[in-house]
This record gives C-alpha cells, structure tokens and sequence, in this order.
DNA sequence: TGCATATAATTTACACGTAAACTATATAAA
DNA sequence: TTTATATAGTTTACGTGTAAATTATATGCA
C-alpha cells in the first residue's frame, strides 16, 4: 500500500478510516506545501495570500473579524497577519465611523496587482496537481471530501 | 455546491481542479484540527504525537534526522521539537559511540503509557470523523487521495 | 442616567514550520 | 598528514496558529 511504504509503517492500517485520515492529511499538507512555495516566491505566505483572495473576491472593505471568520483563522492570529500586510503596502486599515470598535480592511492597488500576476501560476499549479485525474475522478473526490466533511461544518466551531 | 457556500465565494469555481485543492485543503485542516484538539487535552501537540509514534512503531531509537525524515519535517524545527519532548520527559537523547555526530533520541515509559491512553480516543475519532462514509467509499477515497499524490511523491522533494 | 453585558480588536505567551548560517564530526583524496 | 568535502545536528530569525487576558466601544436594561 502506496500510504503505508511512505510512512515506513510497519503495522497495517487499523481500519480504513485511519487510512483515510492519514492519506487526507498527507495529500492536504503537500499540497499546501506546493503553494507555500509558489507563494513565497512572490513575496507572499499562504495565510496573506488567502487574506488578499477574500478581499479580493468580496470587491470591497471588510472588518478585520469577517476576514478572519472566513479564513477559519482564530480571531487574535488575524491582528498580527494584517499588521504585515500592511507594512507590506499591500492592505490599508479603515476604522468605521458609525461603529468606533470596528476597523475595516481594503485591499490596495499593489496587491490587485500582485493578485493578477499569480493568477495564471496558480491555475497551473492546480492543473498541475491534480490535473493527472480525469473529471470523473475529480467530481468524485470533490463528493467524497464534501462528505467527509459533513460532520464537522454543522457546527462552525 | 457545498464548498463555495462555506468559503461565501460570489464566483463558481474556475475548474474542477481547484475545487478539489480547495476542498483537499478545507478537509485536511478541520481533520487536523480535531485531532490537535484531541492531543492538546492530554497535554500534546500534533507533532509531538507523530514523534512519539514513530517512535513506538519502530520499537527502537532513532536518529533525529531519520525522525525529521519521516515527519517530512524541515531538519531545524527538529531539534526544538525534541527539546521540548525531553524537557516533558517523553523522550531521551542519546550520543552515538561509533559516530559521534549521530543523537539518537528513544521513547521513556511514560510516553508510552500517554500513547496507551490515546490508543482508544485516536480510534474513535478516526471513526467519529469517517465512519459515516462507507467501506467502498473509503476505499475509492484513499485511491483517489493515494492518486492525487503521484505527481508529488516520486521526488521526496 | 448608570451599570452589566456583549462585541471588535489587540496583546502576550508559547508551539510549530521554514530558510540560512553555523558547529562538530567523519570521510576521502592529495 | 593535511586539506577538502559531506553529513548530523543546532541556532537564529521570522511568519503563523491558538489560548487567555485586556482594551475600547456598544447596547440593553434598571
């Protein structure tokens, strides 16, 4: 078994769902290990990028806490990420007139800019990835983890 | 679809490819998560976990760098990781006589009676997070993940 | 009004991941 | 033997993830 040779297991799995959840944590790690490196080479780690996606997508300022919400990033990590992206020039704070506790998050035009450069590399890297999977294979993982996901997007932790 | 509406993406997603990283990504992390969380209340991080069961599989010490080698693991983070195991008195370093560059670190008792103890809630998340998929799906999941893989396991990078 | 409670965001402390530079030991070749 | 090279492991620096405590502002209710 293809899992077991690249842990150097020696023990058979225990049950399929062990196998299951080792192989999706690998796979889920690599992956991201390939972005990670994309990223960075322009600058960027995948945590800031993921920021600059959603402000991107949204088309407008968001608060602080929205941002972190949609990342699933617990709130206090969030403070120190923009923090960063700011110094960077990539994202500006706005604090909001009607709410004083609120500080809003704009994306600025050198990080549309950057956002724009990566588009195509990040397109390829997909491809790239996963594109060895015929789309039958993938509409299936895409169901599977779908699935595998249910019991745990009921409650948003 | 299920994923664009947890991320409140506005656009669909441009191929199945990234859908399938995204998803991949997602999956990984909440799995990940539960498990840190399982760890943390017996006083363990995940990589402390992954270590000390490398540990036990092998039924002997180890060398730190074959130890980072399966964790896939940067070599630096290593040494921290095993001070910090050894100052918890979960593991031991031993200096290697015939070549003396070589620390080989080694599980104490009191490891192993914290890996007995999680032996059964490791099980049982296993199955809380999988057992609602079925048996075929496992195994069509772990083809696919196992699938997905090949492009990044032939280099070990 | 005045006080209790809730919410937005930050700070602090610590563990982990990764890159680059460094130390110590081993090995091979001049 | 001496020098060059390779390998094992550590140190440092910085970004990120998470828990607990803190600050500032809002809101609800007596």
């Amino acid at each position: 078994m293809a899992l077991q040779r690249e842990l150097k297991k020696k023990q058979p799995f225990e049950s399929l769902e062990q196998e299951a959840v080792l192989n999706l944590l690998r796979t889920g790690d690599r992956v991201q290990l390939e972005f990670a490196r994309l990223f960075r080479r322009h600058g960027l780690f995948p945590a800031q990028y993921n920021i600059l996606r959603i402000l991107r997508g949204e088309g407008k300022r968001l608060p602080i806490l929205e941002i972190a919400g949609r990342l699933l990033t617990q709130v206090p990590g969030i403070t120190g990420l923009i923090d960063r992206l700011e110094r960077a020039g990539l994202v500006a704070r706005q604090r909001c007139d009607e709410d004083r506790r609120v500080i809003y998050v704009s994306i600025t035009e050198a990080a549309s800019q950057l956002l724009a450069e990566l588009d195509e590399p990040v397109a390829q890297l997909h491809h790239q990835l996963l594109g060895h999977l015929s789309s039958a294979e993938l509409k299936e993982l895409n169901r599977l983890l779908e699935k595998a996901r249910q019991p745990l997007t009921t409650d948003e932790t």
